[in-house]
DNA sequence: GCAGGTATATGATTGTAGTCATATGCCAAA
DNA sequence: TTTGGCATATGACTACAATCATATACCTGC
């Protein structure tokens, strides 16, 4: 998920900061390049023709967002930080033109793509495990190991209340352990 | 979300024909390509350390799966027809040459990737509203116009009934107008 | 025109996750 | 060491989507 270190190299990206409510780009602007986000946490949020909005990602450390700028001309949402952000700006021209040039850069975000595509086919499908036992189960079993069982609920679209109650009932079945206060295994 | 036709020249893909039940590839063997679905539906699952296996993802037509595999030795998960299906595999080291040697092809799956990993994004932050009626309500506003509702129902996490009943519920409240029998349209 | 299949649509019932409340354990700062 | 804040944990109640059932419109092949 996290943009390699290098990248930050390859693509020269100038670090930006943003208080909570200002943009960091608006629908319609002429693309100027992707972002990451080092801490904070941006909204992306499409204007529709009726006038309401619709989120389309809630960005958060670590992660990039406004890749596919880079094949468009303009934004199609709107990017707004919804806390204190720290961001760095990857400028289109420079990114574009290290791809072109350097097919390892390529190759590399082929990569980080194709491990983000990855990760969001597996937490769709995670989602779509209605019981909450079962998709906490799923979850584990796939490889999460949150630090926070209440940061981890609403990735896996579940309030902290229901993950709780589902570690429980799974410890009481017999499918997990608890070890420690907030600390599970499998079997 | 469609692999360009232009891939399938680019890469040189070669025709397979699975029947339900077959095999695309297992878990940890030597990876040899990235595959496309031309027509049914193939699952992607992972066995776990204790023996169970966690549903990946639901690859249907037009979809591409096993992307990660190019910069993976083994494959970290099972491909198995569900229905009869018709792939198209692309075999690695043709691929890797490809993007390896040709600029504009990186650019092109670096474009489809990020198309994907917007749209999943969408998917999951759409899955992320409780409510039936508003989630429906979303996703159309986001721009799905889907063809069939009841094939519309199980992308957004929603069983049919629930969608149907939105769509009712939602033309009640005046948010949308049925426009014809399974027909609606916002405002 | 009719039969069979499918998408659309709605009703009744039930299971279960959300919501709100409350309590406890833990850590860090004063 | 006390205080405040937060993650963890559980209880009670409720809202609502899933489930199962049924009906209708539409299409297609006969």
């Amino acid at each position: 998920m996290t943009l390699p270190q290098a990248f930050a190299r390859t693509f020269g990206g100038h670090r930006l900061t943003l208080q909570s409510g200002e943009y960091a780009f608006c629908q319609d602007d002429p693309t100027t390049g992707l972002f990451s986000v080092v801490s904070g946490y941006v909204e992306l949020r499409r204007v529709t023709k009726d006038g309401t909005s619709v989120v389309l990602h809630h960005a958060g450390p670590g992660e990039t967002f406004a890749e596919a700028s880079l094949f468009s001309q303009t934004y199609h949402c709107d990017a707004v930080a919804q806390t204190a952000c720290e961001l760095v700006q990857f400028k289109k021209a420079d990114v574009l033109s290290q791809l072109q040039t350097h097919n390892e850069t390529s190759l590399a975000f082929i990569e980080h793509l194709s491990g983000q595509v990855q990760r969001y086919r597996l937490l769709l499908q995670l989602c779509a495990i209605r019981r909450a036992d079962d998709r906490v189960l799923a979850a584990m079993r796939a490889g999460f190991q949150p630090e926070s069982w209440k940061s981890f609920a609403p990735q896996i679209g579940l309030t902290h209340e229901a993950v709780y109650r589902a570690l429980s009932a799974l410890t009481k079945r017999g499918l997990i352990v608890r070890k420690d206060r907030g600390v599970y295994a499998l079997i």
